[in-house]
DNA sequence: ATTATCTATAGATCTATAGATAATGC
DNA sequence: ATTATCTATAGATCTATAGATAATGC
């Protein structure tokens, strides 16, 4: 029964990964832990010899959520290295985000519950949302100074939110006017290629 | 122990009131029925007699979340009868909007959860929204048409994101810097007195 | 000898239902 | 007679712990 130290390592990290994924799916009370690590191909009892509690897990795993999101944000802006922000702002307000709860963005999809969690997982949080507010400053350059700050504040505002509120609707077309008003007001069309 | 037809109304609009208190603290996952009955001073027993589910709660909870943000809006918008629109985003991107989970916006403490359940959930969060953007609409007038809509789409998700956000994270100050950026981004300075 | 994982279980809680009770409404 | 609420309970699930097992690591 017992494995390698290795693999027993190599577990541990897929059971954060599975539940970075499974929490913004169901949210951090929708999942238990049962159904956690058996996603990792794991009984319920290996838990607690990985993770002090599941409030740990939810730690660690949002942690490895913005990790993720980090990702994403430089394959998109890759795509388009004249205008990083644009490829950005285009990728994360799409209805393919939208519809993608378990690989998008932890924010919109754990923010109000890490709100009602510990402060470790609220650290998680906050430093993952100093991260996106950096990147964010250098795309959009200007001064770099606090005006750059405020800038990334509210471009960061305004993009989870309007994730979230196209998320909260039924009607497809009114979620698509959403998230094409907010790309609109952070982007202005006259900058950039008209789309839809 | 039977009540008059109109106890037992009172009572049902008392569960409602309370579940959209308790739902927006805790989440729609994190208050169980036993503590929401006991909340309007009633027993668990007697929950299927007015609600034919938790998710029926939820979406009636959500409706009357909506209604009394609306009153709280209308009551910000009265404060200053010449700029509402400065009025209401000043209370919305306040720290005492931010610290009052339970009476706060609902598409905030609530919106992701509203889009993991039922289509009735997400149709009550579709009206309330619905509801937001027109009056967002009528303070924003400009031409009235779709410029002013989408405007009210952008600043709308600026607004909900700019909260979400200063929930999220540990540090006050941090905190405070993301609502006054929204509050700036939405409303120049220069147009309305420096607060802060 | 140590330990990662397993099975099993404690004890609490969850949603939902059943049947009893007592007051209303006809 | 009807019915709003109560107590009680079914059956599932939750987090967390205990002890067994079998393979690792010394």
């Amino acid at each position: 029964m017992r494995v390698s130290r290795a693999q027993a390592e190599e577990n541990r990290e897929n059971v954060i990964n599975v539940a970075s994924r499974l929490f913004r799916e169901r949210g951090f009370d929708g999942i238990g832990l049962k159904d956690l690590m058996a996603g990792a191909g794991l009984t319920q009892g290996a838990f607690y010899k990985q993770f002090a509690s599941k409030e740990d897990l939810a730690a660690q795993a949002s942690e490895r959520a913005f990790e993720s999101a980090f990702g994403r944000w430089s394959l998109a802006a890759e795509t388009n290295p004249e205008d990083p922000l644009g490829a950005v702002v285009a990728f994360y307000l799409s209805t393919d985000h939208r519809e993608e709860r378990m690989d998008g963005c932890p924010i919109v999809a754990l923010g109000a519950d890490a709100s009602r969690q510990s402060e470790d997982v609220k650290a998680s949080f906050e430093s993952g949302i100093r991260t996106h507010l950096e990147i964010l400053g250098q795309m959009i350059g200007e001064t770099g100074g606090d005006e750059a700050r405020d800038k990334s504040m509210a471009v960061l505002s305004t993009m989870v939110g309007a994730v979230l509120l196209s998320r909260a609707v039924n009607d497809k077309a009114l979620s698509k006017q959403i998230l094409d008003a907010a790309s609109e007001s952070i982007l202005p069309a006259s900058t950039r290629p008209q789309h839809q």
